[in-house]
DNA sequence: ATGAAAGCGCTAACAA
DNA sequence: TTGTTAGCGCTTTCAT
């Protein structure tokens, strides 16, 4: 058997060029005769040859990675995140370098890993970042952009989906549709994304003249069905019971709605529930949850966009985009009359009967209305 | 502001001594006094120098990643083996390269790729390998760890869970419990997971005395929820009905329960349903699913084990580990009584009450048993 | 313990 | 179009 990795040398001896002759004959476009091409072609095939990306890097200074922090593996929104951002990067070229937060454990001391393996950008779905390691990336001209997450303070590129916009549209509709008392299941109070969303919904609520401070109970569900499951069984054994709960997350609704049932209540007949994130469990028939979808593709193509787009020409402009989000109807929730909920969602088009209905096709019969979403360079 | 990514050779000339010192600084166990490398570390953080892991391993020849070939991400079994994968490796010291190959596309397009950037190994939970590719992988030194499948004929080491072993206790359960008509919903048909499964619940049938080809009704459900909703709909609405189903992942096993509660009959009381997987949902009181658990963490510490290895010290005996599977009781099937069950399952310990109770904490309460499970060398 | 020098496999500038 | 040459940033002999 032959030396285990061939390099260009070889196959240029073989070949009876030189070896930039082998890399002009991989590299498209590059000023070279179809007939050497060819010689070289054929001696690499001979020997198994293939160009060493690692080696390719050193000189081009760019290694067409990508590296991608994410530090909630464990939520679907981000498992689902990370299965489309992988798809597009590739579409584009790029490799993933993965790097996953542990439980417990820092961002800021993972960066500097990422960095040394000469990412041509990073793409942060994890805690928060700290300014120092902010300016470093910068500082070595390598673009970062936040997904999902905004840190205050922080100069960075992010994107994000309208969270606010979303929650304060579920404030609105729950409360045109006659509930008058509320709780919230709130996931963690130091990510962006809950923080938007816990104002959304109290603000919503506040601009109809609801007393929030009164009105609603606020629960920690820890992001997680089973806390946010057991936070709703202790709500409603003691204490007058509230007509709607909003989960942060569609995990946490639907540990609510589990809830609800085993306390003896329909949904949505006694208690309508409304959740975040629109996973594929949603649309499933025992919870088919009313949720707000976040456009994961939209929320992943701007990231490439942004990721790609600042490795070509960085830019000291910070870019925030946020994406709106999407409102579907399914049977967890009860809702004003489409007409007038259409009017409140700000005039979106509604195709569906406001009955509840099981959703297995949810995308093409459920009622959708856009939250609205702006672009902010 | 300074040149983007100082050098060693920059760190070197501010702290008055030479690059190799520079490199040893950064080497444990290196032979520097302590004096020389505290001056290079001071002058490293004054310019903010990082070693170049892409440089190093051009030299060391180990890049230490690891790449990480996936196709069905959209399957919770492998987020979240990707998810621990990812931090197992990164304990380790090693980082993940991750390929996703997209629907519909070639998993042998896509190794080369990941063979340019010299990984010090492959791990491939995706679609089948050639066994060209496997020689290709192996004539360059590259080691291949199989992930949850095994594929004929191509001599790679590879990790699964005992898929046969377990969907055979599914069968003697049922059988003992006095089920007699069949659903068995399949994945696909190309893959050793869903041959294996297949094959184990109609051998561990015919074992007992079930004439399978007449008393199973095999669906396809595409490894999917809807898919295996619509195909339990149709079978419940024509013909002689089962009184149980045994899905081949979880997924279809909820679709099962819910098409069954569709057409107004009661899980476990008028059908049993078995699934395979134990994902989070699986606990999910609105399903409360008797299932078998995968167990990912063993899963993947022995290909984190095997691959790295590998790498230390190659060899060309083929090793397949397959791991035991765990009977996870909750509410959704009818079983024999707990000593019987017990005998069947070959002893293993039973400390639950018979009764189907909603699962918060299944891992503690629920019965369990452990398939046979071997480590074949 | 330290520095000088060689070179990992490749691309890019230059000359021919 | 082609070959020659000079590095990319680092580790690793080999002297000292």
């Amino acid at each position: 058997m032959r030396s285990r990795r061939p390099s260009a040398i070889e196959v240029a001896r073989l070949a009876g060029v030189s070896q930039s002759a082998v890399s002009r004959a991989f590299t498209p476009g590059a000023s070279i005769s179809p007939a050497t091409r060819a010689k070289v072609m054929s001696a690499a095939e001979q020997i198994g040859y293939m160009p060493n990306a690692i080696a390719r890097s050193m000189i081009t200074r760019r290694t067409n990675i990508i590296g991608v922090v994410l530090g909630n593996l464990e939520y679907q929104f981000y498992q689902q995140a990370l299965r489309v951002l992988s798809l597009r990067l590739q579409e584009a070229g790029r490799q993933v370098l993965l790097f996953t937060v542990p439980p417990g454990g820092d961002l800021d001391a993972l960066l500097p890993q990422v960095l040394q393996y000469q990412v041509d950008g990073v793409i942060i779905g994890a805690a928060t970042l700290s300014s120092d390691m902010a300016a470093e990336c910068e500082r070595r001209g390598t673009p970062v952009v936040l997904f999902n997450r905004t840190v205050p303070g922080v100069p960075a590129h992010s994107v994000t989906s309208d969270n606010y916009g979303g929650a304060r549209l579920v404030a609105t509709l729950l409360v045109r549709a006659g509930h008058r008392r509320f709780g919230f299941i709130a996931g963690h109070r130091d990510t962006s994304t809950g923080i938007n969303r816990e104002r959304g919904f109290y603000e919503g609520l506040t601009a109809l003249g609801i007393d929030a401070a009164a009105q609603v109970v606020r629960m920690d569900g820890r992001y997680s069905y089973d806390g946010a499951r057991e936070a709703v069984l202790q709500l409603l054994s003691d204490g007058p019971r509230p007509d709607a709960i909003f989960g942060a997350n569609d995990m946490m609704a639907m540990g609510a709605i589990d809830a609800a049932r085993e306390a003896g209540l329909r949904v949505p007949d006694d208690l309508s529930v409304i959740g975040f994130d629109d996973t594929p469990q949603s649309a499933w028939t025992a919870y088919a949850l009313t949720t707000l979808r976040q456009p994961i593709e939209e929320l992943v193509e701007a990231t490439v966009d942004l990721i790609l787009g600042l490795h070509e020409q960085p830019s000291n402009r910070r870019t925030i985009v946020e994406v709106p989000v999407l409102f579907v109807e399914r049977g967890s929730a009860r809702l004003p009359r489409p007409e007038e909920a259409v009017a409140i969602a700000g005039g979106a088009r509604s195709d569906a009967a406001p009955v509840p209905e099981p959703a297995a096709k949810p995308a093409r019969k459920a009622e959708r209305r856009r939250s609205r979403g702006r672009k902010v360079a």
